[in-house]
Formats: structure tokens, sequence, C-alpha cells
RNA sequence: GGCCCCAUGGUCAAGCGGUUAAGACAUCGCCCUUUCACGGCGGUAACACGAGUUCGAAUCUCGUUGGGGUCACCA
């Protein structure tokens, strides 16, 4: 429940089917969801495509598959009737009831005719510009002054027309938000905006309020970039004489030079990030706590728990920078406390791409679980399994293991017999067989091991020790490589 | 440029008039250890500035500076 409006909360996530779901929609979807799923509500998802210019086919598809990887389940929806559908603009268009609610206006006096053609409205702008270039224009109400009898003339007459909404030129309008507090603009700084375009279709600012209160949205959860014009709908709301809903301006999402974060980033989209190896779950956690923070001291949730805890009088104000290092250092917390079955249905796919001998890949895939973030880190990682790489001898020499081509040239020699000889290949056995050898020669593990691992490896620095490499390789491919050591070191 | 918004370490952030100004990421050091990682311990690092209000301001007010957003028949 609501306890401000003491009715059944209802939120939307109403996306735009042009391409990919930036993070910053996904953080409002999850907001809505969040919301929503805190108070028992329902969370509704609205298709917002007026603009037949940037559709994209493919789009719808990306928000239910990312809707569904994410497990923000929506309760009522195109394929998921509650009895408030049609849940697509396109679709609501089709009983004309965006021209209705827009004559209601216009019959009220808070909407009109313009019948003004493209060349004015250029010639209105071209006056002054930003500093950018961009040209700064208002409409100046030239239509307003039109008699209903010449209006009337020029509908006969099929004159392409929009219907703007008519803002008053004096005085105020407040709104309130809850995360940004009231906010005050003058009437001055109203433009009228367009409700209905010429193609017939409602704007999104137009189409956007009607359906919210058709719907019975008790929570409206948006980007801070719509912060200016919500005056501009609240005058809609008022027009019509229809509840105000509860705004929820979410601060903006920005890169590392605090800029808006556009697609130059490379991870503006939740589809870029889960190709480069991010876990939704990761990427859901990590993006609810950007603009917002939890009571408690903790920073791993779970989307189910974050519908516990979800508080959105604790959402902030200031923007906040994706950083993605930190994004990485959560993923891998989300790997580490994974499952295993799971885990190798992501690692292995990533472990064949440089291991195509008969290794056991589950075995390769623990060794690199604690140290990935994502995993396309893996390859790198274990490439030397698959074909041991040319090595510098001077790769045997380790400071503080005091190891040196000479003693590890020694080393090696002693261990080739002994793994030859080696019958039971476990890894208890490998074990056993390297600390004998060490207590025989009364030497520290660093001396034996070292070269080992080196040589099997041809590298200083690897996923697991050398008793782990020695175990997958085999008895033939490690006894190899010893001698392969051997030969490089005499 | 007009209007609106924002301002705590490099980043995410807690904080709502009295705190040694939390915590996390990153970074640095130590421990563990056959390397790396994991894990453990510790260090460096912040209230943009200036006026008020107050016995007392990171917290309240105003201004300055800096940053962002917005000014479409796009959403």
């Amino acid at each position: 429940m609501c306890k401000a409006c003491n009715k059944k909360i209802r939120t939307r996530y109403a996306p735009s089917p042009t391409g990919r779901m930036h993070v910053g929609n996904l953080r409002t979807a999850l907001y809505e969801y969040l919301i929503a799923k805190h108070e028992n509500g329902t969370f509704i998802l609205r298709i917002e495509d007026t603009d037949r210019e940037r559709y994209v086919e493919d789009a719808l598809d990306i928000i239910y598959n990312t809707m569904k990887l994410t497990g923000m389940e929506h309760d009522e929806g195109p394929d998921k009737d509650g009895g408030y559908g049609p849940y697509v603009q396109s679709e609501r268009m089709k009983s004309g009831m965006y021209m209705d609610y827009a004559k209601q206006l216009v019959e009220k006096g808070e909407a009109y005719y313009c019948f003004c053609t493209k060349e004015r409205l250029e010639s209105l702008r071209g006056s002054e510009t930003t500093e950018d270039g961009k040209e700064i224009a208002k409409y100046d109400k030239h239509c307003l002054s039109l008699t209903p009898e010449e209006v009337q003339a020029n509908l006969d007459a099929g004159m392409p027309y929009v219907i703007r909404q008519n803002n008053p030129t004096e005085g105020t309008t407040s709104f309130d938000d809850v995360v940004f507090g009231e906010i005050t603009v003058d009437n001055s700084e109203l433009d009228d905006m367009i409700l209905i375009k010429s193609d017939g279709y409602p704007t999104y600012n137009f189409a956007n309020v009607v359906d919210d209160h058709l719907m019975e949205i008790t929570h409206v959860v948006r980007g801070n970039e719509y912060l200016s014009s919500a005056p501009k709908y609240n005058r809609l709301y008022q027009a019509f004489g229809w509840d105000i809903p509860t705004y929820v301006h979410c601060p903006v999402i920005t890169d590392e030079n605090h800029k808006k974060l556009s697609k130059r980033s490379g991870h503006s989209s939740v589809e870029d990030l889960l190709e480069q190896g991010f876990l939704p779950e990761a990427v859901v956690n990590f993006v609810a706590l950007l603009g917002w923070s939890p009571s408690e001291e903790r920073e791993i949730y779970s989307l189910k728990e974050l519908e516990e805890v979800f508080d959105y009088k604790r959402i902030n104000k200031s923007p906040a920078v994706f950083d993605i290092v930190k994004l990485r250092w959560m993923n891998g917390e989300y790997i580490k406390a994974m499952d295993n079955e799971r885990y190798y249905e992501y690692a292995l796919p990533e472990i064949k791409k440089v291991v195509t001998k008969d290794y056991d890949l589950k075995k390769i895939a623990d060794l690199v679980k604690t140290r990935i973030e994502v995993f396309p880190d893996i390859p790198e990682k274990i490439d030397f399994f698959d074909e041991l790489p040319d090595y510098d001898i001077a790769m045997y020499s380790h400071k503080k293991m005091k190891t040196n081509p000479e003693n590890s040239l020694e080393t090696l020699k002693d261990l080739l017999p002994r793994f030859e000889a080696l019958e039971d290949y476990s890894r208890e056995a490998i074990e056993a067989l390297c600390k004998g050898y060490i207590e025989v020669k009364g030497i520290k593990n660093g001396i034996c091991l070292w070269p080992l691992r080196t040589a099997v490896s041809g590298k200083q620095v690897t996923p697991g020790g050398a008793y782990e490499i020695v175990e997958i390789l085999g008895r033939d491919e490690t006894v190899n490589r010893i001698k392969k050591g051997i030969e490089k070191l005499s």
C-alpha cells in the first residue's frame, strides 16, 4: 500500500523499443520493480513505441530478454493482461483515445490546434543559439489566436496540424519529487509542448501522462533528465483533474569523466556488460547501489534481498560515476559464491577457447575460480595447458624462493626419474613425492616446487600451484615438460 | 545563454546541529604461502570556497566557484 494515497502500489517500466537497454534504464526499471515489490505492489511493463522512426525490430526481444535475465518479472504487460491493456502504445492508439483526450483539453482551453509549418517553426528558432550552437526556441502561441471558425476551416481543408498544450505565461508551477523535494519554475519557462503529432500519434509526453493515469500508476520513476519537463506533465494532470502520482527522479549515471554514460564508454548497455562476461545478478546488484544505499552496512544483495530492504526514500540526489572496476570486483564476488555446476556452465566455454587437449576441464576451472573477475579473464591464465610456452631460463630465478638455473636443474634432474616411476598418479601421490624429496634433501619447499611449476607451465605466475598443474597435465606431459626444462637448463 | 538540479577521499557512499567524519572499490604495506589469487591485518586519502545563523556546523541560510541536465512533431 502507498501510505500517501492509500492505494495499492502500481509502478511501470515504460521503455521505447529503440535498441539496447541503457544501464540508466535498467536502474529505473529496477527501482520501479523494487518499489512495487517492497509493498506487494504491481509492476507493469508498457511499451512506448510512438516514435515509428526510431523503432528497432529486435528491441522488443532485448527488453523481454533483459527483464528475464535480471529476474525482474512484470505482473502486467503486453504478454500478461491485467485488465489495463493494451500495454503497447501503438495499439492503445487505435481506439483514438489519445486524440479524444487531447480534444478534451482543447475544449477546456488547455490545449489548441496548431497549423504552423516546419519553416515557420524554424524561423522562430534561428534568432538565439546556445554555446554549442543549439537553437533556442519557445513556441510563440501563434495559433492560439485562431478563431474556432478558422480552426475548423483549416481542419476541413485537410491542413496538417498538431495539438499543443496551452501553458500560462504568468505565475509559477510547483511539483514535489521524493528525492529532489519541491521544485518551482516560472510559467513563462513552460513551452507549449506538442501533445499530438501531425501523424496522429501522441508524443511521449502526452501518452505517458494519459497511460499512467489510466493504468493507475502510483509511483513514476524516471531519470533526472525529465526533471525540467516535469512541471509541464504536472499541468497536464491538473488540466485533466487527475491525481498526480508520486515522482521519483533518479540521479544521472555518468562515465568516469562525469559525462552522461554514452555508447562511447563501451559499457553503457546491459547487453554490453553481459557480452563482457558480467553476470546479470552482479549488474543488478551494482546498479542498485548507484544512487541508492541501504541502511545497513552491506553491499552484496540478491534481487530478492533488495526487494526486502529497498526504501526509495534513501535514493540520493548527486550524480554517480559508473565505476567498472568496482563492478568487476563485485562480479568476482558473485563468481566465488557460485555453486560449481553453474560456474562450470560459464567457465567451460572460456576454457575450451584455449584448451583443446583432453584435460580435466573442471579441475582447470576450479583453479581460476578465485582468480577471475569476469569469465573472459580465463583464457590468458590457462593457455599454457595446451602448449608449453617458450620461456626464458631466467624464470627459474626467484629471489625469495632462493632459486636459480643451477639448483633448478638439479631439482628437475632429481624429479624426472621419480615422476617417471610414479604409478599412482594422484594429487596425493604427487604431493607425497615432492614432500618426500624435499625432506630427503632437507631443502625449502620453494627449491623444489618453483622449478617444477616453472618447467611445467613456462610461466612465473600461474593459477594454482605445482601440484594442481602437474596433476592436470598427467604424467606423460609432465615428464615431457620436465625433460624440456632440463634441456633448456643444461 | 535562460531555466532547473547537484557538490563528503580517485570512485560508490554513511552522516540529518555536538562523531577520533563510517564502510566498500581502488591504491600501498604486512601476514598466510611453491607463484598469483583467495583470506586476514594495517596504512595513505574527503566535508569546493566565502559569509552568516548558533555556545557549537559536513549537517541550516545566502553568495561564489565548479559540475551536470534541459530547452525537438525523441523518448
